[in-house]
DNA sequence: ACGCAACGTGTAACCGGTTACATGTCTCAA
DNA sequence: TTGAGACATGTAACCGGTTACACGTTGCGT
């Protein structure tokens, strides 16, 4: 037995389509006898609406593609839990399609959203100008987040990587730091490069204090494996300031596991504050992660629904918070 | 400027839409003049085929629905990465609905699935068996994940509760642990049920041990109430089971917080082991969150495209790992 | 020279909804 | 009595693809 369709519930309620789909989207002009045998067709025939019949003569899904890097673990739930909190809320789905670094497939992942997204949010630190407007897919109204290169075309949310980065640096400077190592993140990420550009910028005013960045690649092993190569080499350092939580806290362990303490003789910091951080005491800037998911979800289906255009470009605010690995034991 | 449609290609490339079709679905008879046109027609127009129209016709979404109850953090991430990683491997989107427990608007969203997706994912172990099957869409095959009371119905695959709540009664056992604390999960969830009941029945076959047991809601601040609570009552206990990893960290902070000593004083495990547990020393049961989610997705995919009908019914294995709150301090 | 098959292509129906427009009925004022 | 207007309803076109079927060419064997 195939699903019923609309027609099958118009004949059996002794009505036309029309009206059927009048009384299914709560049209006004409708007589309470039609209104209720439609009601009872429907019932009876277990009737659901077919979405993508539906989409195609609407011009509408209801669905928001949300189109994601690689993320690791905590970043990524916690940005998503943000956005469903709005999309549900306002009656939208969210489609995934996260972009595998270096994957071909993932491009076109992107185009195949056409027809099947009302708009979507893409975020992709790790794209070219030029790469990124090629793949963004024509006529569907995006918001980009941490994402360079196309603030004249959409709208676009960053981080505010530099006031964070620059918080860092005050703060282990304040702390009398002297050699001090960054851990940045991979070579073509945007926000990698603000978080370094802004902390080396900050460091370098000062005399007497040295700098050192490696690269990472966001991932906790990297960060493990960057402190054991520069404890291996006996190079003395006194403070490590990773580019995200993940970073850092595969520092703690290379430290630890060093029989180094934390905060005594190396002082410790992370960016994102991922719900982890919290347990280890980690210092770490905090993004608000959700309610950056939140808010940017809310300003994309606001364009969508027409209300407003939203702003060409804006920053989100981030915050220092100081923890054990900085502070007191 | 309104998108190109595949008549608009057609009537550039001077052939009709059917040899389009053709060309773009890599149909085999088709000319290589024709081929040629097509393909130029389509990159001079930037053509991008209508998702919804394509799903209409064809009755083929390639989407997955993955309905999910709140999930706390790191549970959630581990499934959908597992999911996410088989579903662009086979050519799928995942689209996300979740299923706000007690929200009448989220078990909606459960049927406005129909003409979305081509099956779905659900996992509801809050759910009953009636109340679950007049959510479920008609005609979309689905698996179910920690779900019961459908196993005839719809392949279901469920983790081994009572085998990895037995391990940690046994462990405790051999620990010479005679005061037992177990922090259930919430009254209506299946998978609470589970572990609850097995945990039990392996300790009251001891005598000499004691049982209490007392609920949570899965969430770490519950597990931090449960732990206060007990210590404030001057109950005295040395063993601590909670029904979830996020519930036995919140159990932690109580214990560090009243100066009690970790695994001295008392023994503390979880269950799931999300990533922070490692890095916590938190004795759990290992689940393989992301395995579990691509092997159901797998099998989902495989029904859905007929190679074959999965079991009525699975058990996805679990592991006691051992760790610091339970071992070496 | 003829018939037939293989092949490439085009026409139009179809998927399941929405909705502009036409139609029929009823009420009420002139 | 008649005509206008309000209202409920039905008919059919449309959204943008896919594909069954019909059609005209070409090449082959006899």
């Amino acid at each position: 037995m195939a699903e019923a369709t609309i027609r099958d519930v118009a004949s059996r309620a002794q009505v036309s389509v029309a009206s059927v789909s009048r009384v299914l989207n709560g049209f006004e002009k409708v007589s309470q006898q039609t209104r209720e045998r439609v009601a009872a067709a429907v019932a009876e025939l277990g009737y659901v609406p077919h979405a993508a019949a539906r989409s195609l003569s609407m011009a509408r899904t209801h669905s928001i593609g949300v189109v994601l890097p690689d993320l690791h673990g905590e970043f990524f739930s916690e940005i998503v839990r943000g956005m469903d909190r709005v999309a549900s809320e306002r009656g939208y789905l969210l489609l995934l399609a996260s972009l595998h670094v270096g994957s071909p497939l993932g491009t076109s992942a992107l185009r195949a959203l056409r027809g099947r997204v009302d708009g979507a949010m893409v975020m992709a630190p790790h794209l070219g100008e030029e790469e990124l407007a090629a793949t963004l897919p024509p006529g569907v109204p995006i918001v980009l987040l941490n994402t360079r290169g196309q603030e004249g075309r959409h709208p676009t949310i960053s981080l505010d990587n530099a006031a964070g980065a620059s918080a860092v640096a005050e703060h282990l400077l304040a702390l009398g730091r002297k050699r001090v190592i960054h851990i940045a993140g991979p070579l073509g990420n945007a926000d990698a490069q603000e978080r370094a550009q802004a902390f080396a910028a900050r460091l370098t005013q000062c005399e007497g204090v040295t700098l050192e960045t490696v690269e990472g690649d966001f991932s906790e092993q990297s960060g493990e494996a960057a402190v054991a190569t520069l404890l291996h080499s006996n190079q003395p350092f006194d403070a490590v300031f990773a580019a995200n939580d993940n970073m850092a806290i595969g520092a703690l362990q290379a430290l630890r596991q060093a029989g180094r303490q934390v905060p005594e003789a190396v002082a410790v910091a992370g960016f994102d504050d991922i719900p982890m951080a919290r347990h280890l005491g980690l210092t770490t800037v905090r993004v608000g992660i959700a309610e950056l998911g939140e808010h940017s979800l809310s300003e994309l289906l606001d364009t969508i629904e027409g209300r407003g255009a939203p702003p060409a470009s804006t920053l989100h605010p981030v915050e220092l918070v100081v923890r054990t690995t900085t502070g007191q034991p």
